[in-house]
DNA sequence: CCATGTGAACGCTTTCACAGCT
DNA sequence: AGCTGTGAAAGCGTTCACATGG
């Protein structure tokens, strides 16, 4: 049976197409392991140990065809097939301005929903998908079949939203806050709060000389 | 010498101090690994041995101290000595959004500037801390001591003016753009994207059952 | 020559399993 | 008994080094 890729390669790949990405976008179509390196830290054989677990051969003589690449990894990954709903839970700042994301033009994820405890909020807010009020999350990620929730609510209600999203059946949860959320197994949570990404940099600061 | 943490260890760690000051707000004192473990999907033995790496004596015959635990991976890492100074570039929606984000309230991070390339957008706005157009930022990131950036500018100026941080003398950068950015040795970044991590769970969930 | 791809070695992280303590 | 702390083993991921191919 087919290897699976750890962890650290698929997000080394996630990455890595997104960097094709850019190249194609500066119309270059070639690029060798070692000017990845120089792009990204990783040492080449790692770059090439990634690559290969894509089985596909996008190898030229002078370096990976990068459109093959972003491509291949793309599929291996998953992310090439069907469409991936998700709502935003928590219209505060921060969710309502991702409310106007462009950022996922061109891929298969699609915000569907929003979400707020606050009905007011909700109607006086404006997005290209329907805002709800909190009362109708369930039925409406049950009949939207939404698999992931972006959570921006205030870090204090963040567990017990996310235990109730999880009872709704939602699979993965993108979590703003600081919170560290429990979370029964098979689902997935990556935490981006602003406050854990500058403690991961002032503390590797602090272990880099020693 | 004193060992050095893993990054793993620490990131575990980071989110083992946010967990004890939630469970120091719900007024519990004592934890072991294993309720530590239910909470956080990690092993005990994994646990016991990053607290290991503290070399404090938070042990009670019941587990651990909590607010010992909490103040010794503070220290530990860094974070609870000199304030850190940050600023934000990009005042777009989400940029904006982050000027009152009240997150860092007792921590030592602290932004004290904003940075936009409109400077009109930089008189409309309000924060606690000044904003300034970009022509600026060299002079006030000098002057006012920043080491780290949170950087919300539109992907496609990610790069460019990550370099120019760089050169600036910033040292660490939280990364809100899905962009992959190149930085030198020594400049620590944090990809905090939303588009990174709904793709990081995509990706996972295709891996999972394998 | 300059690429990739990969078995084998290495080194790091996690886990096991148990000694030691309260 | 139940806990922590930790040598030793196991498991993984990365890197080396070279065979292979254009």
């Amino acid at each position: 049976m087919k290897q699976t890729i750890s962890k650290p390669a698929r997000e080394r790949l996630i990455k890595l197409a997104r960097l094709m990405e850019l190249l194609e976008n500066e119309s270059c179509f070639v690029i060798t392991s070692s000017e990845i390196q120089k792009k990204t830290g990783w040492t080449d054989a790692t770059i090439r140990r990634d690559i290969s677990f894509l089985e596909t051969d996008c190898a030229t003589p002078n370096g990976y065809d990068v459109s093959c690449l972003r491509s291949a990894i793309y599929r291996e990954l998953g992310l090439d097939a069907d469409e991936k709903r998700c709502c935003i839970v928590g219209l505060g700042k921060l969710g309502s301005a991702l409310l106007e994301y462009s950022g996922f033009a061109g891929t298969l994820f699609k915000i569907v929903a929003g979400f707020d405890s606050s009905a007011n909020r909700c109607e006086t807010l404006a997005a290209d998908f329907p805002l709800y009020p909190t009362s109708r999350m369930e039925s409406v990620i049950k009949n939207e079949n939404i698999e992931y929730a972006i959570l921006t609510v205030p870090e204090k209600s963040a567990q017990q939203t996310a235990s109730k999203l999880v009872q709704m059946g939602i699979k993965g949860i993108v979590n703003y806050t600081p919170a560290v959320l429990s979370v029964p197994e098979g689902v997935y949570v990556e935490n981006i709060s602003v406050l854990d990404a500058l403690q991961k940099i002032a503390a590797s600061q602090k272990n880099e000389n020693l």
